[in-house]
RNA sequence: GGGCCGCUAGCUCAUCGGGUAGAGCGGGGGACUUUUAAUCCCAAGGUGCCGGGAUCGAGACCCGGGCGGCCCA
């Protein structure tokens, strides 16, 4: 490429949005000036070049407008018919309209902001491979339609939440992402290590526990939207770090909770794509309230004729389980038994949306005990498009019982569950102080943000999934950081 | 971890019953005073993911590895 003279300025001010220049020129006859000059910035995304007129198409963020430009009346033209594809241009000029109808601004003085030193892809197809879309998201958002689209629905999306919380008097809270021990969650987590404190701590895999101490601390409303770290495996529906919303709300319990899981889908849905009748995957979704409400038990029956439930006993439940192809280890109690059948039989073909309820008392440390069937607990998952949304209970608030509860899950990561929760006392010393009845209900903002976009993947929701870090050959392997000196 | 699919020019993709590679776009040069993925002309651009193997001969076939996608665990 031929290097062109290049002195960028330092601000380009006085824009407006590619997509308002238009605006007021509607009657603007084919041919015509309308005499108003106006400033836009943005990358050249088409040029047509015709000699000693030219042509392109101005892309920003709000969209794009052709510019036209006359040998005879643009400042250095030849130099402006020789930019790429991609280069980031500013100009000034009045708005017409082409002889073919087409509104432009025609250039009268121009600025080159930025070169693009690599393309964007092919300017029709865009690029495919999606290694290289995740990766370099930001030629992605250039080069495929619908991108930004879908990164701005996210953005309409999370603040829209905040509002509906907001309206309903929550709270907004930041709690700690560093954590002494994991907690809030069966999950394993990522380890680190704090230097100033001598000791490995943990990425957090929720914000349960200390958002419940600020229940006990008086916040009866409060909310948390923040980045939960797990360290599990990738694929379509999981990254690594995602981002929740935890809610809870003092004198409350799951059944609230399930109103309120409710209102705030619809709403994010109505707020974001203005309606609650969405298609997600070539197939209907109406998340219009109320939605359904079954327990698992019902809803395994329905799916596969069998009575599947605590009072069957752990034998019967392993032997249904083997008839239904879900293996089960010598280890796992009634109630894993259970989830297991579940979440293999069942779940995926939930297409919903639909409130799970009622899960078995051991697979739920942080739940209250179910107040009319023994061994389940008040815990409910919204399911959509056969997958939990999110996670919600009825709190449990006695400290004796979250004892009994932590010291079985401790017995079970002594028995080699790596997921399984370990005894916090800082957490259990806060429950001392006594908690009032609360719900709790969790969101998986990722997912919800997938069904709105129409989104198969994850990965089109988060603007930089994670990947394996790239291969670079022309560059050493990075030194040992220096410790702080 | 297992199965299936893929990896060819900067991008999107072709090609074939094994005979040493093509197009469009982009980038470079040129023509063009109303284009809309402008058009036309010219030239450039490839270790066919990497490494082995059988073959006179492999991008194609076989084996191993890498990376990516989907499915399963």
């Amino acid at each position: 490429m031929s290097p062109l003279p290049i002195d960028v300025p330092y601000r380009f001010p006085g824009t407006v949005p590619a997509s308002s220049v238009g605006v007021g020129h509607e009657l603007l006859e084919p041919g015509a000036g309308s005499g108003h000059v106006v400033c836009v910035a943005g990358r050249l995304m088409l040029t047509r070049p015709q000699g000693k007129v030219a042509f392109a198409e101005l892309r920003d963020w709000s969209g794009s407008v052709q510019l036209f430009a006359v040998a005879s009346s643009t400042d250095r033209f030849e130099e402006l018919t020789r930019l790429s594809l991609g280069d980031w241009v500013g100009v000034t000029g009045e708005v017409v309209r082409t002889r073919r109808g087409e509104l432009s601004v025609q250039v009268a003085t121009w600025s080159l902001l930025a070169q693009a030193r690599h393309g964007f892809g092919d300017k029709w197809r865009g690029v495919h491979d999606p290694d290289l879309r995740y990766r370099q998201r930001e030629v992605d958002l250039w080069a495929n339609d619908g991108v930004r689209e879908t990164f701005l629905l996210r953005s309409r999306a999370v603040a829209s939440v905040r509002r509906l919380l907001d309206e309903r008097g929550f709270v907004e809270v930041e709690t700690p992402v560093l954590h002494p021990i994991p907690g809030g969650a069966l999950a394993k987590p990522f380890v680190t290590h704090y230097n100033a404190l001598h000791a490995d701590f943990y990425l957090r895999i929720a914000t349960e526990l200390h958002l419940k101490r600020l229940v006990i601390g008086g916040f009866e409303r409060v909310y948390e939207i923040g980045r939960i770290f797990r360290n599990e495996g990738l694929s379509p529906r999981h990254n690594p770090e995602f981002t929740s919303v935890e809610i809870y709300q003092a004198y409350a319990d799951y059944t609230d909770m399930m109103d309120l899981t409710e209102q705030l889908v619809a709403g994010v849905a109505l707020a974001t794509r203005g309606t609650t009748r969405l298609v997600y995957q070539d197939r209907e979704l109406d998340l219009t309230p109320p939605w359904r409400r079954a327990t698992m038990a019902e809803l395994i029956e329905e799916t596969t004729g069998r009575a599947v439930n605590l009072d069957v006993g752990r034998d019967e439940l392993a032997r249904v389980a083997g008839d239904l192809g879900v293996t089960v280890s010598p280890s796992e109690g009634s109630g894993k038994i259970m989830l297991e059948i579940y979440e293999k039989t069942t779940e995926p073909g939930l297409w919903g949306p639909v409130m799970v309820m009622d899960y078995p008392r051991d697979v739920s440390p942080l739940a209250r005990d179910h107040r009319t069937k023994a061994g389940y607990v008040e815990r409910f998952e919204p399911v959509v498009a056969g997958r939990e949304l999110g996670n919600a209970f009825t709190e449990l608030a006695d400290p004796d019982e979250q004892r009994r509860r932590l010291e079985a899950q401790a017995l079970e990561r002594a028995a080699g569950d790596d997921e399984a929760m370990v005894v916090d006392e800082e957490f259990l010393r806060a429950l001392e102080h006594g908690m009032p009845p609360t719900g709790g209900l969790g969101i998986g903002v990722d997912r919800l943000v997938m069904l709105l976009a129409d989104a198969a993947s994850i990965r089109e929701v988060l603007l930089f999934p994670a990947l394996r870090p790239e291969q670079r050959e022309d560059r050493e392997e990075p030194a040992s950081p220096d410790e702080d000196g």
